[in-house]
DNA sequence: CCTTTGACTCACT
DNA sequence: CAGTGAGCCAAAG
């Protein structure tokens, strides 16, 4: 097994795959639950990676603010917000509507 | 091997 | 209260 393997992408991913329908997560929550709260760039960079994998929903992670900074990254600026409407989150303006209420954090979660 | 970037975050002005 | 700047860390070139 190439455990050595595992680096913080693939970290990351596992962490963006067990987001809820219908939640959405910070990426400093991912780098938090990682132990590198300061690595927040590292999560988003992570994602970039992760668009050739459908079980990661990058739609579902949003900056600390809910907003959806990296829709500009989708095929479509408008396939991020499109997708979270369609699982239920209401966007606007580019913005998560109770993103705090809707927020999912992996550290409470996952936490044991 | 060293340099540059990057979907963030915090802090100061 | 809002905007701009610097910091951070890891991967790709």
């Amino acid at each position: 097994m190439q455990e050595k393997t595992y680096t913080f992408f693939q970290n990351v991913y596992d962490v963006v795959r067990q987001i809820p329908e219908g939640r959405v997560t910070s990426y400093g929550a991912i780098a938090k639950y990682l132990g590198m709260a300061r690595s927040s760039r590292m999560v988003g960079y992570a994602m970039n990676a992760a668009h050739e994998l459908p079980d990661v929903p990058a739609h579902r992670v949003v900056n600390r603010n809910g907003l959806l900074t990296g829709k500009h990254h989708f095929s479509t600026p408008f396939e991020m917000q499109q997708l979270l409407e369609k699982e239920g989150v209401e966007v606007k303006d580019d913005q998560v509507l109770n993103f705090k209420q809707l927020s999912w954090n992996p550290t409470e979660e996952l936490k044991l």
